[in-house]
DNA sequence: CCGCAGGTACGACTTGAATCGTACCTCGAC
DNA sequence: GTCGAGGTACGATTCAAGTCGTACCTGCGG
């Protein structure tokens, strides 16, 4: 049972959540877990972040704190699952916002 | 035209709307908008924010920046509205997300 | 065994945001 | 006109958060 999310069950605070999206980073990880409709698990590292691997750490850290994710330690590597049902359960309509994101950049692309 | 609000149409930015969310006074500003279907104006001292009144200006300033309100200058006094129809036009579901949490709270009352 | 890559722990730095003090403005009531 | 209440402007302070440097751990492949 290699599970590390901190958050058991429905336990979100609405703050927590939306100071972990508040985050430019964080939330691109988000928007891209949430428009992935197959949910597979994924590496931290398969996230193009433009940042340090310790920062990195430190943002996944956080959505983990807030229940956004869960994580999967396999000593060497860590993979990372969104947390879908327990998201759509406490907050119905987050996701889609998160999924409409990233239509929405998408179409924007470069142009603008 | 005593209309102050910053963004005009649907020029919504998803990160500084939740960097607004994400400040506990002015969600529960929005929380407190979000649950009334009236959409009345309200006073910016009808919200009871235990802030000082020069705080509770920087509050009311973000929100709107971020364009989830509207501002009435009446010069001596100010109004505020929340923009429902933009919000719902740009990010439908938020503001549902917004209300179920008022019902949450109010369920929770001082318990737990 | 050794090196490398992914990941973490701790600490330091820096920036942004929340808060308030002081001063000033605007309107309405007196 | 004067005063008070609501509101704003500017500056200072304080604190949280993002970022990275250094050091260390873990597994895998040579």
């Amino acid at each position: 049972m290699p599970e590390t999310s901190a958050v058991p069950g429905d336990d979100f605070d609405l703050g927590t959540v939306l100071r972990a999206l508040a985050d430019a980073h964080r939330r691109a990880v988000m928007i891209e877990l949430a428009s992935d409709r197959a949910d597979g698990e994924r590496t931290c590292h398969s996230f193009n972040l433009p940042v340090s691997k310790q920062t990195r750490t430190h943002h996944f850290r956080t959505l983990c704190d807030a229940g956004l994710l869960c994580e999967v330690d396999y000593g060497n590597k860590k993979g990372v699952r969104l947390r879908r049902a327990a998201i759509d359960h406490r907050f119905p309509g987050l996701l889609d916002l998160l999924a409409a994101e990233f239509d929405r950049s998408a179409r924007l692309g470069q142009e603008d």
